[in-house]
RNA sequence: GGGCGAUUAGCUCAGAGGUAGAGCACUACCUUGACACGGUAGGAGUCACUGGUUCGAUUCCAGUAUCGCCCA
């Protein structure tokens, strides 16, 4: 074994044979309590970023943990179609050539959209293959797989059927970027410096009764006044109320629009009048349908000024604005222009203003599923991991807005909406009655029974929201509509969703809501929700500011297994976001060199135990007798036991950074720092023949092999190569045995000791104090003195005397005593190096020739930092309400400390008396 | 405007009603038969601020400040 591990090699290696093996891919017959997750989609455009490493990271801990646990496991992973971003890429390709997607044609532009799928669209998933990820891959999906294409047919037929899609001409958030409508989610408020322009709109034949000759509106959309049709105030603001009625006269247009009263108004806005333009802004919209005012739409789906905007027409929207101010201040109509900042919404995906637009698009009714999902959720399910989320899933169910699902784009899910083009004269109008149904063929025959034989039929040209099919990913990808599908009567509901934050509404509530009206559960019981990881500065990463970290880079330098158990161990806190540290100049992170040096500790670790154990089997723990076992021996075996009980709650209880630090600690300091140092003495074939003995010699290989392959089964779901490679290489085992199959060690209480534990701590505390005594008398660390311990507790005395052994050869001690006080006060007569900790003193009586005064000064500061406690504690025990009101063990404790740090002072202070 | 979160060692973060912990960084010593991607020892913090509850608050409560996020 070479002395540093090379994580590259190994982890290819088992990569390579788990999937060979099918290690990941369960039978649904097979014995086990179900236990299942579906992978959240990544985008078949998308590259593998620190994101998805880092959920990546927390899936595979789970569902390797549940595997172990001896759960049927299924992890299914898949992609997602992502219509506006696949549709993007292509037609920046057309352009190149110099085509439209009309001219080319949709089966034309369908046939390319498939040919770069199966080209690019494959590199994320291998990617995820360098994670480790263990999934079944023969169960891989994508969301226009034939089958799910058929979910979600059947899913839209359904909810058509139970009146929950309809169709209608509304208000919605247009991408002029992607051409296409985008839903209320997909549209993020950005805080922009803008203006506010104030317009004067002329009162019709010059002024009205009180001699007013105009109002003043102000507006951040210049632009859209062409689509005016009235002005607004609020009806209890005096200064325009009797103007209610008055008509004016829409500048640069001519058309007369009223001025109306509208409660929604806000008289401190501006100069408290709004002009109303239904078409292009929600709020008017409102107001227009209260007011059963028309609508004038002055822009075209392209973003450009249409028929209605007069000269305008034609012009790009940012264009038009300037022109029609110009227009507006030369013909006077324009008052003055404020800088404003406002909240602009953008389209997440085309990066530019969506403009709100009247259109013809389908929609979900959300209220009677989200009203679904807040029962289950009031019967916890599902429970949200941490808790606090259940409240943003709530509240935004509670205050829910129906979702429109319609897209003008052809990748995707085509909506099987069939127009009855006979009834409108062979066109396709807002008029137009339409059938749904699962095919052409049952679409026809409907149409056919509801308009007469010698009806045509036409199919709706849009896609469907790529969320839409994202909402039945839990139960399309085992096989639902078909009930009688094995993987969904034996995996769904899923066990556990692994998500971020940020996609709470995007998909964890759609899944819900379509989960709840299809299959009428809830499709997860856990969700666990983690945060993002940022960038060295915070920052969230994203493509569009170019601070991504590329994971693959830190792979390459650190390790997959490095670099997951980094991202894990950072996440200790609840749901908090994770920030990577990251040197770009570099293309290093501390953070993961130190999870890559725990890989290497582990390795030489188990390179020491290889060593050590020699060609002969020693056998399996089980097979001997415990009451044998030195107190070494036991007290590991306890600290095993410990943390195979806590890194089994911890896991189960989505606590994964907690686990990943709980068995970092138990390896470095526990297993490698004390018990490999303790049993150094006994391994040695020297000291074997000496006082050791061969039965004792072939217990502690026991020992060391059992407490070092079962901390690597523990280890295993955060860092599943390593493990697999040392298990193999410990245990000798075939290598179609594998380690991520085997059985989790079950914690044994009858191992746990914690008496024996405390006694440890004692013992390590003496080491350390002789360590630290001769660190500060600048011992040599090869020279070996006599070491003399003297306690007034006969307990402690009696633990460091068992100990005695293994004292000297941890502390280079000579010889070792244990005294009491009283056999000291015998014995002393040469000078003595002391140090003093708690109720124990230690002497290193030797001659040597050293400086003091570094003594002097610790042995002064443990004083006072004893006589400081000695301070503290007795004036919290002298007051009497202390005494009658805490707890009695608190007091008692409070006692025991004061009287060990009395004991400490007095110490100290003798010790400091003798170094004259 | 409403809501959520954060504020603890130089950095990144844990923590719990009883005088603060880890990793990294730092200092000194050490190539000792697993490991220098290492070992041993060490230094380092008014736990953001102000009040309240309590015998006792860094921890619970209220408010303030700063930063971040979500929703409108």
């Amino acid at each position: 074994m070479p002395k540093t591990y090379d994580s590259a090699g190994t982890e290819s290696r088992w990569q390579r044979i788990w999937e060979k093996r099918g290690a990941f891919h369960p039978d649904p017959k097979a014995s086990g309590d179900p236990f299942s997750v579906v992978i959240p989609p990544p985008n078949v455009t998308g590259s593998l970023h620190m994101g998805h490493a880092f959920n990546t990271a927390l899936i595979d801990t789970i569902v390797r943990f549940q595997r172990l646990k001896g759960k049927n496991v299924l992890c299914l992973p898949g992609t997602d179609h992502a219509s506006i971003a696949v549709q993007t890429i292509l037609e920046k390709q057309l352009r190149k050539e110099g085509i439209t997607r009309e001219e080319l044609g949709r089966d034309a532009f369908l046939e390319r959209a498939w040919s770069w799928k199966d080209e690019s669209g494959g590199r994320i998933v291998d990617q995820l293959r360098r994670l480790g990820f263990s999934v079944d891959w023969q169960r891989q999906r994508f969301t226009l797989d034939q089958r799910l294409n058929e979910a979600v047919t059947k899913a839209f037929v359904l909810l058509h059927q139970q009146g929950l899609i309809y169709r209608g001409e509304y208000l919605v958030n247009w991408c002029p970027a992607s051409g296409s409508a985008v839903s209320d989610l997909e549209v993020e408020m950005k805080e922009v410096e803008g203006s506010l322009w104030y317009l004067r709109y002329p009162i019709t034949n010059g002024s009205a009764c009180d001699g007013t000759t105009h109002l003043e509106v102000a507006t951040t959309r210049p632009e859209t006044m062409l689509g005016d049709v009235a002005v607004a105030v609020n009806p209890m603001d005096e200064r325009y109320s009797h103007l209610v009625g008055q008509m004016l006269i829409l500048p640069l247009v001519g058309r007369q629009i009223p001025v109306i009263a509208d409660e929604h108004v806000d008289k401190d806005f501006g100069t408290g009048c709004v002009k109303v333009t239904p078409a292009h802004d929600p709020n008017d919209f409102a107001i227009g349908q209260r007011h059963d005012l028309p609508n004038i739409t002055v822009m075209n789906k392209n973003g450009t000024m249409n028929s209605h905007a007069g000269r305008f027409e034609g012009l790009d929207r940012f264009d038009a604005r300037q022109a029609v101010v110009q227009a507006l201040e030369e013909q006077g109509f324009l008052l003055k222009v404020e800088p404003h900042l406002h909240s602009v919404p953008y389209s997440d995906r085309g990066k530019v203003p969506v403009e709100p637009l009247l259109s013809t698009q389908w929609f979900v009714r959300t209220e009677s599923m989200a009203a679904r999902c807040r029962e289950h959720l009031a019967k916890g399910e599902p429970r949200f991991v941490p808790e606090r989320w259940e409240k943003v899933y709530h509240d935004w169910l509670t205050d829910i807005r129906d979702w429109c699902i319609s897209r003008q784009l052809w990748w995707g899910h085509r909506i099987p909406a069939w127009f009855v083009v006979s009834e409108t004269n062979g066109t396709v109008t807002d008029k137009t009655p339409y059938v749904v149904a699962c095919s052409e063929f049952e679409a026809l025959a409907q149409a056919r029974e509801q308009f007469g034989l010698n009806s045509e039929i036409s199919q709706d040209e849009d896609v469907l929201d790529t969320w839409f099919s994202s909402g039945l990913w839990p139960f399309s990808t085992l096989g639902w509509p078909d009930e009688s599908s094995e993987d969904l009567d034996r995996w769904y509901p899923t066990s556990t969703l692994v998500t971020g934050f940020d996609i709470i509404f995007f998909w964890v509530a759609r899944m819900t809501m379509m989960a709840g009206a299809f299959t009428g559960r809830m499709p997860f019981a856990d969700v666990y929700i983690h945060g993002l990881v940022r960038d060295e500065q915070n920052r969230k990463m994203s493509k569009s500011a170019g601070n991504g970290i590329d994971p693959l880079v830190l792979i390459d330098r650190y390790g997959t297994d490095a670099l997951r158990f980094a991202l894990v161990r950072e996440v200790a806190g609840a749901g908090q976001d994770i920030r990577l540290d990251y040197d770009r100049k570099k293309d290093t992170s501390i953070t993961v060199e130190a999870a890559r040096n725990f890989a290497n500790k582990l390795w030489n670790a188990t390179r020491f135990t290889l060593i050590n154990l020699g060609s002969e089997s020693v056998g399996s723990l089980s097979e001997i007798d415990l009451s044998i076992l030195q107190l070494t021996d036991r007290w590991i075996l306890s600290r095993l036991a410990r943390v195979k009980r806590d890194t089994a709650k911890r896991y189960a209880d989505y606590a994964l950074g907690e686990a990943a630090k709980g068995l970092y600690e138990f390896a470095w300091n526990d297993f490698c720092d004390w018990y490999l140092e303790l049993i150094k003495r006994r391994l040695n074939p020297l000291d074997n023949s000496r006082d050791v003995g061969l039965k004792d010699s072939l217990i502690v290989r026991q020992v060391l092999l059992q407490v070092l392959s079962e901390f690597l089964i523990l280890l295993h779901p955060l860092m599943p190569h390593l493990t697999e490679e040392l298990w193999h290489a410990i245990t000798g085992a075939p290598e179609e045995e594998l380690l991520a199959l085997q059985s989790w060690p079950e914690f044994e209480d009858s191992y746990l000791d914690d008496e024996l534990e405390t006694s440890f701590s004692e013992i390590f505390s003496a080491i350390r104090l002789v360590r630290n005594l001769r660190a500060v008398a600048g011992l040599k660390p090869s020279q070996q003195v006599p070491v003399r311990f003297i306690t007034a507790n006969k307990e402690l005395a009696e633990t460091l005397q068992m100990a005695s052994k293994d004292i000297q050869a941890l502390t280079r001690a000579t010889t070792l005593e244990v005294l009491d006080p009283n056999e000291a006060e015998l014995k002393s007569s040469t000078k003595a190096l002391a140090g003093v900790s708690g109720e124990l003193e230690v002497l290193l009586p030797i001659e040597a020739l050293v400086d003091l005064e570094d003594l002097r000064a610790r042995l002064e500061k443990d004083l006072s930092k004893a006589d400081q406690e000695i301070i503290a504690l007795s004036k919290r025990l002298a007051n009497p309400n202390f005494a009658e009101k805490a707890p009695e063990k608190i007091v008692s404790e409070c006692r025991v400390k004061l009287s060990e740090a009395e004991s400490q002072a007095a110490l100290a202070r003798r010790r400091l008396a003798d170094l004259v």
